[in-house]
DNA sequence: GCGACAG
DNA sequence: ATCTTGTCGC
């Protein structure tokens, strides 16, 4: 898999800032996507306590939202989670699931923030980034930002605000449900972003894509770890 | 110094 | 994220 920046995963706070910041420079909101024919979802898990992680990749067409295929890969865990760094976490693993895929994806949807971040460089920014591809993230919870209250159905959205800055959208999937955080990655506006997202969440809180991905990690048994017992 | 803090 | 069973509610 071709990526647009090469850098070190294993970072303390001070280099994962600096990275952070410069990558950031590279994010593009733009006002649409492109076509669209095949959405993916990523979600990772973690196991033993938390010294394995399973990255879990879906794929679904668009329209339609019909599932494709989906890939699992597990590896060692290298960095502990820290506000902020979760991308550090995350990613190396991502990227090796993304690269089982048989087909890529037009666009993909992070479990995560994408520029919603204080360095404007969450983990779907900075995937979008890397591998220079449209990618936004939905948030089960607030990192950053400040907006006003969503009203109670769904659909129901306010703007999440850095300041002055438009950062993303708290957005209600589902009637009566906790809104998420949507904010663009890269390759999207938040406008754009938020109707994507909400395009995806069929019967649930989140985008099915990420919801298939979340189940896949969740359940899943690691090879390595059945061989030593 | 204190509180906040994606997964 | 993960540790964990049943349970309240639509």
């Amino acid at each position: 898999m071709q990526l647009r920046f090469s850098h070190p995963w294993v970072v303390d706070s001070r280099q994962g800032a600096a990275i952070q910041r410069e990558l950031a420079e590279a994010v593009r909101l733009e006002r649409a996507c492109g076509p669209v024919s095949h959405i993916a979802g990523i979600d990772c898990g973690f196991r033993n306590g938390g010294t394995r992680v399973c990255a879990a990749v879906t794929r679904f067409t668009w329209p339609g939202l019909e599932f494709v295929e989906s890939h699992r890969v597990y590896r060692p865990v290298e960095m502990p989670y820290r506000p902020g760094l979760l991308s550090f976490r995350e990613l190396p693993a991502v990227l090796d699931a993304l690269a089982g895929l048989s087909e890529p994806a037009d666009l993909i949807l992070c479990d995560g923030q994408g520029i919603a971040h204080p360095r404007r460089l969450g983990i779907a920014a900075h995937l979008g980034v890397l591998l220079d591809r449209p990618a936004l993230g939905v948030a089960k919870s607030r990192l950053v930002g400040e907006h006003a209250p969503v009203g109670e159905r769904r659909g129901a959205a306010a703007p999440l605000y850095a300041g002055e800055e438009r950062i993303g959208t708290v957005l209600r999937t589902r009637d009566r449900v906790r809104p998420v955080y949507v904010s663009p990655g890269h390759r999207l506006d938040c406008a754009t972003a938020a109707e994507w997202a909400l395009a995806c969440c069929t019967r649930y809180r989140l985008p099915e894509p990420i919801r298939k991905a979340d189940h896949l990690a969740a359940k899943a048994s690691d090879p390595v770890m059945q061989e030593q017992s």
